[in-house]
DNA sequence: AAAAAAC
């Protein structure tokens, strides 16, 4: 571990860093940090929940000086206004010892506050393109003098929703200045399309390339929710023990409206954010949620990207997202700083295809998402992707992942790859297969209703309670449908439901 | 196609 001193930082900027508990640099900090201190381009990536912020912000603020000319100088722009704030608090933090003034930029609140801020002299500002964009069009907002820019979350930013306002953006700053560009995911084609926007950029990544794209900190868990009543599920899982916070995301914010309803009417504590809120409403959830008030969130992809929040134990995919880049963003609400995380995944039976998507992508070596889940609360042994080894299962014998397989070849291959460590492509290329098989299926239930056995489990379950050995039954009866294997675990598994 | 992002 490198220390912010021995980087190069400024002794006020690691003593504010220093109050809050933040000595050692993470490797992201160690790579772009001494690069971004001499004003040189970077794209940085790494991987969700790993200090990128820091990685951009610290030379940020340590290039601005303690120069006390009032007006913009730097401009960090986000894709959604939650992670404005987010961010601003961060470079709130970071200038703390130093005069240095930083303004959140974002539409939905009133002009007035952020107007006085910026006529006030701000000099680092924090945004989104939207309310950016009027204030310049406005002319209450100078970007000409913006000599560092930086876009978080860059992908996004260099998507087609928002690239038009970032071309916008890049044509009102300096063309000499210094560019930072960051995200967990970048894709070549994007990085291509970045340099553009940038001077001999030198592209960063914190982990080895071979090591994969998942987060070695988050175990995924994905089920089948064919005939699944989820809201029931979600419920159970939220009443496991050892659960911390948990975020729960939607495909559209009528979903996410409809469960944090639900699930308040079942006397959840639990708060939304999506895109049809108002903001203070947004803000008020994600407020009460980082302070603990409460401690369901459940959103859209709005909050899919960068916002982070302590002590989130569980991510909850009530519907599969659309890409893989996506995935990797949602789930990496966990396991943040170190921690560990779990993300469960309920597949939808016409979402089987995103699921192959998504399975090969992150390379994660499952040919199919596992039996439909229980309703037990012991779903942390049903299914365990060792994260980070590229889905590499034979490479975590002890994991001992089980499933219950479709059909006898399913089986056979996935022992296959088990043995195998060497044939990744291989056995990629068979999963990739035997994914479009059982989405070919078509009409026939991929897991044919002979899982029935889980749906008279989930109405024992009804009753509430389980005994904590996933291998034991629920009413006097061995466990005989229970096809698949059983693990002890310590954390959830092992305790009653509590319900 | 949805979500996000200005009013």
């Amino acid at each position: 571990m490198t220390t912010f001193v021995e980087l190069g930082v400024d002794q006020d900027i690691v003593d504010a860093l220093s109050a809050k508990g933040i000595v050692d640099a993470f490797p992201i900090q160690e790579q772009t940090i001494p690069l971004g201190l001499p004003g040189q381009d970077i794209i940085g990536q790494a991987k969700t929940g790993t200090g990128k912020t820091f990685g951009f912000g610290i030379p940020v603020v340590q290039r601005l000086g303690l120069d006390p000319a009032p007006g913009v100088k730097a401009l960090i722009v986000v894709p959604t206004r939650e992670l404005a704030v987010q961010v601003y608090e961060d470079m709130d933090m970071l200038t703390s010892n130093r005069s240095t003034s930083v303004v959140a930029i974002y539409g939905g609140k009133a002009y007035e506050g952020q107007i006085d801020q910026l006529k006030a002299g701000a000099q680092i500002v924090v945004g989104t393109p939207g309310r950016l964009i009027d204030l310049n069009n406005q002319r209450l907002l100078d970007l000409s003098n913006a000599t560092e820019v930086v876009l978080d979350e860059a992908d996004k930013m260099l998507d087609l929703g928002f690239l038009a306002d970032i071309e916008k953006i890049f044509s009102k700053v300096p063309a000499v200045r210094h560019t930072q560009l960051f995200s967990a995911t970048m894709p070549g084609p994007i990085v291509a399309l970045a340099r553009r926007f940038m001077t001999n950029p030198i592209h960063m990544r914190a982990s080895d390339p071979d090591e994969g794209l998942t987060q070695a900190n988050i175990k995924h868990l994905v089920y089948r929710a064919h005939s699944l009543d989820k809201d029931e599920v979600i419920a159970r899982i939220l009443q496991a023990e050892g659960r911390g916070k948990t975020v729960i995301f939607t495909r559209t914010k009528r979903a996410a409206q409809k469960l944090v309803d639900e699930l308040n009417d079942r006397g959840f504590n639990a708060g939304a954010v999506h895109g049809d809120m108002s903001q203070e409403a947004r803000e008020r959830s994600m407020a009460g949620f980082k302070a603990g008030k409460k401690d369901v969130l459940i959103a859209t992809d709005v909050a899919a990207r960068g916002i982070d929040v302590n002590d989130v134990t569980h991510v909850i995919n009530h519907t599969i997202p659309d890409d893989e880049k996506t995935y990797l963003h949602r789930a990496g609400r966990t396991g943040r700083a170190g921690k560990t995380g779990i993300a469960v995944t309920f597949v939808d039976w016409e979402d089987l295809h995103k699921w192959a998507l998504i399975n090969r992508a992150l390379e994660f070596g499952q040919p199919e998402p596992v039996e439909t889940y229980s309703s037990s609360p012991h779903l942390y042994s049903d299914l365990d992707i060792p994260a980070g080894t590229k889905g590499r299962i034979a490479k975590a014998p002890k994991t001992e992942t089980v499933r219950v397989p479709r059909t006898e070849r399913a089986a056979d291959a996935a022992e296959d790859g088990a043995r195998e460590g060497g044939t990744r492509r291989r056995r990629r290329r068979s999963n990739a297969a035997k994914v479009g098989t059982s989405f070919a299926e078509g009409a026939e239930p991929a897991v044919p209703e002979g899982k029935g056995t889980d749906s008279a489990d989930r109405a024992d379950d009804g009753a509430g309670t389980h005994d904590g050995a996933g291998s034991e039954h629920h009413d006097g009866k061995p466990a005989p449908a229970r096809r698949r294997r059983r693990r002890r675990r310590g954390t959830g598994s092992g305790a009653p439901t509590g319900a």
